[in-house]
RNA sequence: GUCCCCAUCGUCUAGCCUGGUCUAGGACAAGAGCUUUUCAAGCUCUCGACCGGGGUUCGAAUCCCCGUGGGGACACCA
């Protein structure tokens, strides 16, 4: 049976790299219909935060990488011992102590050798071990090293697949001597690409948000992200690109990883989180809007008209990049004074429009049927009386009513805007 | 510095293993146009890549070597 693990240190929240490794693990594990193992590696007592914790594992429920097990290995600290002391008896392992530590250390003695490793994703790998020094095994405070800890537990734990990032490769052949050292039997390796920057190099703060976290409080969709980063190093062989989770665990395969670097590209994802934000079920996007809205204080709990709430979704839905921008994108349907951007009024409400918009109010108060097909039709016939063309005030209206040059189709806009507010608006133009 | 990994459009990638069907395919981005109303939606089109050099071969994006470039690792951090 396969067992793979993620083994995120929570000295740091979750990082998209991380979510990306936890990710492939998740999925091969569901392929395979093996189990999932999720191990805390906590033994730097000093940078190791439980708010950490409890970020990494909200993130991972969040993308839905549920775990088999979890365990943490600040509460396994005895094994390790022991298993440094076995080292330490069969003469694999010596004891050192250095100057201003409390304690002796447990250090492995490396022997000079090649050692080869077979990789998943590149093949075979050489290591020269001559130029590997002797490893910390246990270190001076009692506490063991990663290495170290590492081989124990995947050992311990049954672990047949280690899939992991790229920045483990040179840890491989340290962690090999140590499975041999041990008498356990190695597991199969994956290394998977690494993602970087726009910039180049690793992905940082400086070149955008790194932390899962992050995306979430952006509005990011997690299916869509989730979907994004599947694609980063890996694809299915075809030109399929949206994936949802299920067709991915049924496609995804180890052979399907490519050994080059990713960039990560914002723009891709939007275009993801798109996709999913379009077939996204109305009434559950709102759900995750009205916090924001009514933080907004654009609407007030319990006291907002749901049906239309999720019907203004429903007319955003084909364009939002993220949910979030609803927010900004919608605000003049939810508020009633509405920001006019200076430009768009420099540009298209620069003249009076007093006799146009009078005259439009009076054929919107003698509409009878006030809908989209009804209020087009009147206004048309109205900009054909006038002898003007029809963007030479479909523009203008629109800039009073949403105080935007861009949105939706004008008379959806003055529909769901309602006649009421839609004189308001106009009448304040005119003079 | 030492060791390791990688190399197809600006970006993500298909093709590479099992050389010919590749005048290298798709997607994102960008640009142009259409949509008797904007674009931030939709549709159409355009731009755009096999890192360089040597081999091997009738033939190389595909195989081999060297160079170059990029990345990673060299802690009693993980």
């Amino acid at each position: 049976m396969v067992r793979v693990r993620f083994a995120p240190s929570p000295t740091g929240y979750l990082h998209v790299g991380g979510g990306r490794t936890a990710l492939f693990n998740w999925l091969f594990a569901k392929a395979k219909q093996g189990k999932f193992i999720l191990r805390i590696e906590d033994t730097d007592r000093e940078r190791s935060k439980q708010e950490y914790v409890d970020e990494i594992l909200d993130s991972l429920n969040w993308l839905g990488f549920g775990w088999d097990e979890i365990y943490y290995q600040s509460r396994r600290i005895d094994i390790y011992r022991q298993e440094a002391g076995r080292l330490l008896k069969e003469g694999k392992a010596y004891t050192e102590k250095l100057e201003g530590k409390p304690q002796e250390a447990i250090i492995y003695k490396v022997s000079p050798q090649k050692i080869k490793v077979n990789d998943l994703i590149r093949g075979e790998i050489e290591f020269d071990a001559t130029t590997i020094k002797d490893q910390v095994l246990i270190k001076s405070d009692g506490s063991p090293t990663y290495n170290f800890a590492c081989v124990v537990d995947d050992a311990a734990m049954g672990i047949t697949h280690v899939i992991r990032g790229d920045d483990h490769i040179s840890n491989t052949p340290k962690q090999a001597m140590l499975y041999e050292a041990l008498g356990f039997s190695l597991p199969d390796f994956a290394h998977l690409p690494l993602i970087l920057g726009m910039e180049g190099g690793r992905l940082s703060k400086r070149t955008g948000a790194t932390a899962i976290s992050d995306y979430r409080r952006m509005g990011y969709l997690p299916s869509a992200l989730v979907n994004y980063l599947l694609l980063l190093s890996w694809s299915p062989g075809d030109n399929r690109e949206v994936i949802d989770i299920s067709e991915a665990i049924r496609l995804f395969d180890l052979k399907g990883v490519n050994k080059t670097a990713a960039t990560f590209d914002l723009k891709k994802l939007e275009w993801m989180d798109n996709q999913y934000i379009k077939n996204a079920d109305p009434e559950q996007l709102a759900d995750q809007l009205i916090p924001l809205l009514i933080e907004k204080k654009y609407i007030e709990q319990d006291k907002f008209d749901r049906k239309y709430l999720v019907s203004l979704v429903k007319l955003f839905q084909p364009r939002l990049p993220r949910i979030n921008e609803f927010v900004e994108w919608a605000d003049y349907f939810l508020v009633k004074d509405i920001n006019i951007d200076p430009q768009a009024q420099e540009k298209f409400l620069s003249r009076d429009f007093s006799r146009e918009f009078g005259l439009f109010i009076e054929r919107l108060e003698a509409l009878e049927r006030f809908d989209v097909a009804g209020i087009e039709a009147t206004f048309r016939d109205m900009v054909k009386e006038l002898g003007l063309e029809s963007k030479a005030l479909i523009h203008p209206i629109r800039v009073a009513l949403t105080g935007k040059t861009v949105g939706l189709g004008l008379f959806e806009v003055i529909y769901y805007l309602g006649k009421e507010r839609t004189k308001e608006r106009l009448e304040k133009w005119i003079s």
